[in-house]
RNA sequence: GCCGGAGUGGCGGAACGGCAGACGCGGCGGUCUCAAAAACCGUUGUCGAAAGACGUGCGGGUUCAAAUCCCGCCUCCGGCACCA
């Protein structure tokens, strides 16, 4: 017998793949399809145990489903594009796309060491033109469509990676990547304009029902419907005079999800970045404090703005405004705790059910008029159908929130107020019909900022005429090169490389320039599934057809950090290509895997700062990349986080050694005593023989289940018990014994092969090795179909059940599987009639092949 | 504050409402060995000598039967957060 030595089988195999590109996709459009994908890494150095997880798991369900009959596309490559690269090439005085290209060839070799089965004809790499020049030509696409916005806004700025960030990129005040403080800057950006589709977005999540429950909850928070209206307060004069006619100019509308509080709107209030505050306040006594406001609130950061007390400051304006509901004039002030971006910027206080305004009115004196009630209120007896204002004040301890009735509040007294109340639903359909309302859907999800101030990212197809104004790029002049010659140490960028911006306007030819933005590298990531299915293509950036083919991807998976980030981009482009016409979905990932975190022993998260790396080709050197595989996947359930042992990891080596030893023995070449210890007594072969077989059987059918469900921990527990019952057999029959057995003899073979079969998805080389040297099979095992198994046979002849006396196991019997439930109802209770001695039998429970349950009184 | 998810032996973790703790790690005892390693066998929830009793975060409930379902709490993890 050979021992096992992965460190010769496997670099050996891994080169016979290779050359006989065994991992090739087929086309082969007579199998259905099935496209296992997993997130794309980012070339930062070599691959650590995040990514052996995340792409073991990807590779099993791969590998399984090819042996499963589907056609199996499974690919990989880099996102190559960002910010790390830029950083690496400045301090090391090089360029980007040296760093950038190393990296992937160090984890392009990791990947091939640990046995992935990509074709690696297919591999995408976003920082190559063949790539990006169709991420230019989709970016043209989306602008023709009206989903390119070039506009001045409020932005998020990283001072420390002097770009621009999105929404979803800003964490608790912090850059995404850096984690530095980002600032609030007023400037002109490119945005996709994600928000058209804030509503499909939110419906199609019902889609998705192979996504986590989590990621689902957490797509639909971010985009964050609210349904209210829309209220217009009419503007008074410097005087305090509302105006006889007013003009569109005299309106100040805000949003509500609370139309039913307007009768105790007792202040008003803009955010500090309102337009036209300074107008308000322009020349009056009241312009210095709200001016002064303004400016301290543009200082604080976004870090203190997300993780701050939230004091509230404010300062009155001087100016009013016309409650529309019942006329009252009603004071304006400046807040800083008003977003500016979310609705219209404006809000009316309503301090006896907001808790924020509450805080605010308490701070600055202002009146609490309560309109709604609890019926427990003490104020309700005083109050309850009272239409005119009685109460102008309340000494509360906070807001009331819930839903209550409605009080001083003219005819809609009495009603029922609260979010989507009737007394909400009242106001407002009277505001719609006097044209001072209407009904408003608010989202918080904004459109998305992809331009960023970086060299190493895709050019923004785009050009600057004096005379024709904003170009795009012809699509025949595509792509738009980034310069190679670039010396970013020096400071230099693409805004001061003349080379790259200098060029002639395509519609008058007049000298111009071009746009020296860059997209956000999550450009990238958003449609490189669908370069995947045609990677090759140079007229278009995939074939619909094939991308329809083998679209959407049936298992993704990756990490849970792009819950929102990716995973909302990608299926915003994928409802984009299907309205161009070129996919028929209306969803990318139909089934979801996030993957827990790789953690220490302790449960720390693995860095190198805290010096608890494990690092991936340690392990391979120590075990081999099989041992490493299953060790991953049998350690904890997939979604769940793995806490690093390598206790366990040593225990799967020795798990790999001896189903080793027992696909020898069962092949017939084991040493003498290999692992035959006894000749036992005929009755106790047949015996351990005849739970082998039923083993066989029920294993295998619980393994595709388990392999079904991504359950690969249960899975390996379970092959694990096979190899449990095969080696108590062979522990008992020897080889002599069972050659002169052509049952046994052929029963060996064939559970051989399973062994073989079921673990070549885990452990692809330590499989094909049994599977051609051993078993002395013709081809590899991963082109084998999956083994079948027949549930008869996996059913034992006889069951145990337990008999229980009011719930509590009392004694076990044993009766044939088929036996009537009137037997064993007999059989049960004279097992345990001591325990119900001088009781009366109430009522017997059988459940066939589980338990029997006596109660007794 | 709002929205998710999770609490089971010494540890990682199993359990369509039906024998809690599969499988593995670790521990203990043994076989082999001059010895050790490797390999193998047995044992291992807690208390108890045993019979037995008690056990799935806490408190109730439904059920013949609850880790699982319902109600009310506690703790931990994650996301969002001055979003009107």
């Amino acid at each position: 017998m050979k021992e096992y030595n992965p460190h010769e089988i496997e670099p050996r195999w891994q080169k016979v793949w290779e050359e006989t590109q065994a991992n090739k996709v087929n086309e082969d459009a007579s199998k259905p399809k099935k496209y296992v994908l997993e997130m794309f890494p980012y070339p930062s150095g070599d691959i650590h145990m995040g990514h052996v997880r995340n792409y073991t798991i990807g590779d099993v369900i791969a590998r399984y489903s090819k042996m499963q009959g589907f056609d199996v596309l499974h690919p990989m490559g880099w996102d190559a594009f960002g910010l790390p690269a830029e950083n690496a090439a400045i301090k090391h005085n090089s360029h980007p796309a040296t760093w950038t290209y190393n990296n992937i060839e160090t984890q392009k070799a990791s990947f091939k060491r640990m046995g992935f089965s990509y074709d690696w004809d297919r591999t995408v790499v976003a920082c190559d033109p063949e790539y990006y020049r169709w991420g230019q030509w989709i970016f043209l696409q989306f602008w023709k469509r009206g989903l390119v916005e070039r506009r001045n806004s409020p932005v998020n700025w990283c001072p420390n990676c002097k770009t621009v960030l999105a929404n979803e990129q800003v964490t608790e005040g912090e850059c995404w990547r850096c984690h530095g403080a980002v600032e609030k800057r007023d400037l002109t950006q490119w945005y996709f304009k994600i928000t058209d589709y804030a509503q499909e977005l939110l419906d199609d999540l019902d889609q998705l029902e192979g996504w986590p429950e989590r990621v689902k909850q957490m797509q639909a928070n971010w985009i964050g419907r609210s349904e209210g209206a829309e209220v217009d307060f009419i503007l008074c004069d410097k005087e305090g005079n509302a105006p006889e006619n007013p003009s569109e100019d005299d309106i100040i509308t805000v949003f509500t999800t609370r139309a039913d509080t307007l009768f105790g709107c007792s202040f008003f209030v803009l955010a500090p970045e309102y337009e036209g505050v300074a107008d308000l306040v322009a020349g009056t006594d009241f312009e210095k404090d709200v001016m002064g406001l303004v400016e301290a609130s543009a200082k604080v950061s976004a870090v203190e703005r997300a993780q701050g007390d939230h004091e509230k400051h404010g300062a009155f304006t001087g100016r009013y405004v016309i409650n529309p509901v019942n006329g009252e004039k009603v004071p304006i002030w400046v807040a800083d705790y008003v977003v500016a971006d979310y609705g219209t910027g404006a809000v009316m206080a309503v301090p006896c059910g907001d808790q924020r305004d509450f805080e605010f009115a308490r701070k600055y004196d202002l009146p609490i008029i309560p309109i709604i009630l609890g019926k427990d209120d003490p104020l309700f007896a005083e109050l309850d159908g009272v239409s005119d204002r009685k109460v102008v004040q309340v000494d509360w301890e906070n807001a009331y929130d819930a839903e209550g009735i409605l009080v001083q509040s003219g005819k809609y007294t009495g009603l029922v107020g609260g979010k989507h109340s009737e007394g909400e639903a009242a106001i407002v359909a009277d505001l719609e019909a006097s044209g001072r309302g209407r009904r408003k859907v608010e989202y918080r999800l904004r459109d998305w900022l992809i331009s960023r101030q970086r060299y190493w990212g895709n050019p923004i197809p785009a050009i600057y005429c004096d005379h024709c104004g904003l170009v795009p790029v012809p699509e025949e002049d595509l792509p738009v090169m980034l310069p190679k010659d670039i010396d970013l140490a020096a400071g230099e960028t693409l805004a001061t490389h003349e080379e790259f911006s200098k060029c002639t306007c395509p519609k008058c030819g007049a000298p111009a320039h071009r746009e020296t933005d860059t997209m956000d590298t999550f450009t990238c990531s958003s449609w490189y599934y669908l370069r995947y299915t045609d990677p090759h293509n140079t007229e278009l950036p995939f074939d619909p057809e094939k991308a329809n083919r083998w679209m959407p991807v049936d298992q993704y998976i990756g990490g849970i950090e792009h819950a929102i980030l990716h995973l909302l981009y990608s299926r915003f482009f994928t409802k984009v290509f299907r309205d161009m016409g070129m996919l028929t979905y209306d969803e990318p990932f139909s089934n979801l895997l996030c993957q827990g975190m790789v953690k220490d022993e302790n449960g720390e998260t693995m860095s190198k700062s805290k010096g608890n790396v494990i690092a991936p080709e340690d392990m391979i050197a120590e075990y081999g990349a099989d041992a490493v595989r299953a060790y991953i996947l049998f350690m904890a359930p997939p979604d769940k986080d793995l806490l690093w042992d390598e206790g366990g990891l040593a225990g799967i080596y020795k798990f790999m050694n001896r189903v080793w030893r027992i696909v020898y023995d069962l092949a017939g070449q084991a040493d003498e005593n290999t692992l035959f210890q006894k000749d036992a007594s005929e009755k106790e072969i047949e015996k351990a023989f005849k739970t082998l077989v039923r083993e066989r059987h029920r294993v295998v059918g619980k393994v595709i289940e388990d392999f079904d469900r991504n359950n690969f921990n249960t899975a390996i527990a379970a092959i694990m018990e096979l190899a449990n019952a095969a080696s108590d057999y062979l522990h008992k029959a020897s080889a002599d014994m069972r050659k002169a057995d052509a049952t046994k003899t052929a029963f060996d073979a064939e559970l051989a092969t399973v062994l073989v079969e079921l673990l070549a998805p885990i452990a692809p080389h330590w499989a094909e090795e049994l599977w051609t040297t051993v078993l002395g099979h013709e081809g590899s095992v991963h082109e084998q179909p999956w083994p079948d198994f027949d549930p008869e046979k996996a059913k034992d002849d006889e069951v145990e059940l337990a008999v229980q006396v009011n719930g509590k196991v009392k004694a076990r019997i044993t009766v044939a599987a088929d036996a009537a439930e009137e037997a064993i109802r007999e059989q049960a209770l004279e097992a345990v009639a001591g325990a119900t001695d001088g009781k009366t039998i109430a009522k017997v429970i059988v459940i066939p092949g589980r338990l029997v349950n006596i109660v007794a009184k």
